[in-house]
DNA sequence: TCAATATATTGACAAATATCGATATGCTTG
DNA sequence: CAAGCATATCGATATTTGTCAATATATTGA
């Protein structure tokens, strides 16, 4: 169920990208474009230790639980979150290379400047 | 119809998300959430020349030419693709500046390295 | 073992959207 | 103006997915 990005920074922009490695890149893409997740990552991350549990997300979300624990699951398993549990609680952290090897899938070719 | 970031760099994952942000934000992940619209911009991005017209990325995408077009709009709405008419054909370019916006909105906030 | 709490899963429904064929619009050239 | 080509829009359909209530699982503590 979970994915993964074999490569830091992948080619992606480029170089012509071939459907596979598109799809697998989309799914990243669509992952994130969801507002209650992107408030998620931005909740969890702000949080001093950088890490929160289940029970801390829900209120500011203004969500039921179970869509709060399934958007969790959609990070986690497209590698945007970790979990880690301690006692009754899971506490998930943001996972940085993710959201870098994104960053470096949208680097544009080199182009010489100026152009008809 | 067309959306766009005001600023170059907005906090975003920096400190708490507003959710009239994260669905401004989320908006542009969820157009690049889709496996064509990321060959499209790839394509575009690979010509000689930066821009490419519609017919020239009907083929290697294997989708109609409606479904191309509609692609294309989806793109231009939300600032990735600029569009020019020459003659007959329309040709489209990508705009780096938006695809710089998302990357910057990836950071994350500095965070003293080391917790328990 | 039982009760309480935290989290995950299931099932169902509504909303969003990718896709296509058909058709419309716009430009160029005879 | 008519024909031909490039592109856009429309209408319909099938698929995906966000959401919740209900329920299941897991952990702790009495």
């Amino acid at each position: 169920m979970k994915t993964n990005l074999s490569t830091c920074c992948p080619p992606l922009l480029r170089e012509h990208l071939q459907s596979s490695e598109a799809e697998q890149l989309a799914v990243l893409f669509r992952v994130l474009g969801e507002a209650s997740r992107l408030q998620l990552l931005s909740l969890i991350a702000a949080q001093p230790t950088g890490a929160a549990c289940v029970c801390e997300l829900i209120e500011p979300l203004g969500l039921s639980q179970p869509t709060v624990s399934h958007h969790l699951k959609v990070l986690y398993d497209a590698g945007f979150l970790t979990k880690e549990r301690r006692g009754t609680w899971i506490y998930y952290r943001v996972v940085p290379e993710t959201l870098q090897a994104i960053c470096g899938s949208l680097k544009l070719p080199d182009r010489k400047s100026a152009a008809p």
